[in-house]
DNA sequence: GTATTCCCTACTAATCAAGTAGGTTTATTA
DNA sequence: TAATAAACCTACTTGATTAGTAGGGAATAC
């Protein structure tokens, strides 16, 4: 019942990218560096995300990537979803799994569909650009405090 | 993020023991038959809610186990938590886990939290008890239908 | 044309999942 | 009391997944 490192480590990344959003192409090695993250297994991450369409990739030189949208068009989820698989909390519930025979029978079923419910609810309901919101405003918080 | 087969066969088999829960015992080998899982895989599964105190055990010929209370009394969190281990979606929510030093800058742990108190609520609003309530309705329904 | 950056594939070590296997202990019953 | 039926316990296995590492190739700016 764990999001792995990977799922985790594409939501800093567009995370990152938002903060950094500026038009400008930022680096897998700039992302690696300040999110503590090996530069080579982001990368394999970060191209999930170029091949789905998420940022868009310039090679060569001064390079690097930008998100195509606007933060705010990426749900935690979406980002999750592409980089996880799919998040049923059960294999019978991932979109083409053959229904088990067992599932007439079976009231787990019901608490396993709620489960799902619920996990959307919460990861498609936050969004990249609320991600970022809350970042600034904890920073804002940090400098008055001082 | 899936629940294992470990977890969820835990709830089917408290499940199994609510619907036949006349003071006898039940023996493994008649719910691993009717819930279509390995005898011993059963056991090991069994043992698990038996030294969790969910299940009692009698040994020797007429043995088995039964409920130790009502089904009413066990949330589907409890089972699922005593076999699968922790429910927390990233480790760093587990009890005792050392806070990692990147939590303070880090606004994904939000996302986390709200996560794991879905999942929390949806786990724990569903008892033993209602499931085999589901169930009775379903098979009152389907002798209707015949 | 060289440095920089993304891109792609393969490999690996460790852990976990889902069982299998085989024997030990305890209670019933013939 | 011997046979049987059950829970109990520990170890092993096979395959998949996780979390990377490693090494080179292709495009682009300067």
């Amino acid at each position: 019942m764990t999001i792995s490192t990977k799922g985790r480590y594409a939501v800093r990344v567009m995370l990152d990218l938002a903060l950094h959003n500026t038009g400008e192409c930022i680096k897998v090695k700039d992302i690696a560096a300040r999110q503590g993250i090996s530069e080579k297994y982001l990368e394999q991450i970060i191209s999930v995300l170029s091949r789905a369409g998420y940022v868009k990739s310039m090679r060569g030189a001064q390079g690097g990537y930008r998100l195509t949208k606007d933060p705010k068009d990426y749900t935690v989820g979406m980002v999750l979803r592409v980089t996880e698989g799919s998040l049923a909390p059960v294999a019978c519930l991932e979109e083409g799994a053959d229904v088990c025979e067992r599932c007439d029978t079976c009231e787990t079923v019901m608490v396993w569909k709620k489960l799902q419910q619920a996990i959307d609810s919460v990861v498609d309901g936050v969004t990249v650009a609320d991600l970022a919101e809350w970042h600034k405003k904890r920073v804002e918080n940090l400098d008055y405090s001082i």
